[in-house]
DNA sequence: ATCATCGATCGTCAGTCCCC
DNA sequence: GGGGACTGACGATCGATGAT
């Protein structure tokens, strides 16, 4: 998932991922796509307004895509329009006058290079067994993607947690390692018990309970202090891990429905446009 | 007021990846 | 290979909401 859309539409990278990347850079460059021409007849389409301008500018990845800006192409009874349409969703990296060629086949709706591949699915020699595979790979961490993103400034607005929990008990002044107390003196609202145990080592320690058969916690001695001290450490790194796992996953998930919205949006213009250029061509062959 | 349900959030575990 | 980082999965908890 390179390439992804920022909120403002752009895309910030020509990641191989990128459906709309990898739909523009196959085009050879200059090649001419004369066909059987008969006539030409240029037109000018009227200036829409700033709302409808393109959503795929000349230096953005455009889903149609040539190399030259003008282009020539087959129409179904041999006629080529040329059309220059200022602010046309169908750009050229170069200019905005391009011609379409509106294929036959009904599935294909516009078409430069008489190839439409717009998805990684037309790379030639990927296999569907190697698709797969792929797709059964492992993706990207969240941090990776969000990196590429550029979004790794996100701001560590952790959650203002901190270490420990609401129900850590500290009996610092009567519990030694060894020690052996009721359960019941431990009793917490949520039933987790976490001691805080003073002495035997710089600063104290963390340790988990254990109870024995008749209902006593059995508070670890000396020898389990690292070993317990290593846990609560690991736990509380992956706890905080988690935290900052879910934060990017969430802003993964943001990304990913402002890239449905960019996307529907340029699918929406296109449509658009389209719809236009075909009634132009209905006039035109009407005269 | 009480209960059931649902969604969100959290902590933990386990598996995988990646760097040294 | 070892250790740390990352993340999916699971269960627990909590608050909101609707039904009774």
């Amino acid at each position: 998932m390179d390439g992804m859309v920022e909120e403002n539409g752009t895309s910030t990278g020509a990641g191989p991922a990128d459906p709309l990347g990898s739909a523009s850079s196959s085009a050879p460059a200059s090649a001419p796509h004369v066909v059987a021409v008969t006539s030409i007849v240029q037109l000018t389409l009227p200036t829409q307004a700033p709302s409808a301008q393109s959503v795929i500018q000349p230096n953005q990845q455009s889903v149609i895509q040539t190399a030259s800006n003008i282009q020539s192409v087959q129409l179904p009874k041999g006629n080529v329009i040329l059309v220059s349409k200022p602010s046309s969703v169908i750009h050229t990296t170069q200019g905005t006058l391009q011609t379409l060629q509106i294929k036959p086949e009904p599935n294909s709706l516009v078409s430069t290079q008489g190839q439409s591949c717009s998805d990684d699915s037309c790379s030639g020699d990927e296999s569907p067994k190697r698709k797969y595979r792929e797709m059964l790979t492992r993706r990207p961490s969240y941090r990776k993607i969000l990196n590429d993103l550029g979004g790794a400034e996100i701001a560590d607005n952790r959650m203002g947690s901190k270490p420990g929990n609401e129900n850590e008990v500290s009996l610092s002044s009567s519990l030694s390692f060894g020690s052996v107390i009721p359960a019941g003196a431990l009793q917490t609202e949520s039933g987790l018990h976490t001691l805080a145990v003073s002495g035997g080592g710089a600063g104290g320690a963390i340790v988990q309970y254990s109870t024995n058969q008749d209902e006593h916690f059995y508070v670890p001695g000396p020898m389990l202090e690292d070993q317990t001290r290593k846990r609560e450490l690991r736990l509380l790194k992956n706890r905080e891990a988690a935290r900052e796992c879910r934060r990017k996953k969430k802003e993964y998930i943001k990304c990913l429905e402002n890239r449905v919205a960019v996307l529907e949006n340029q699918n929406k213009a296109l449509i658009e446009e389209l719809k236009s250029l075909k009634e132009l061509y209905c006039q035109q062959k009407t005269e």
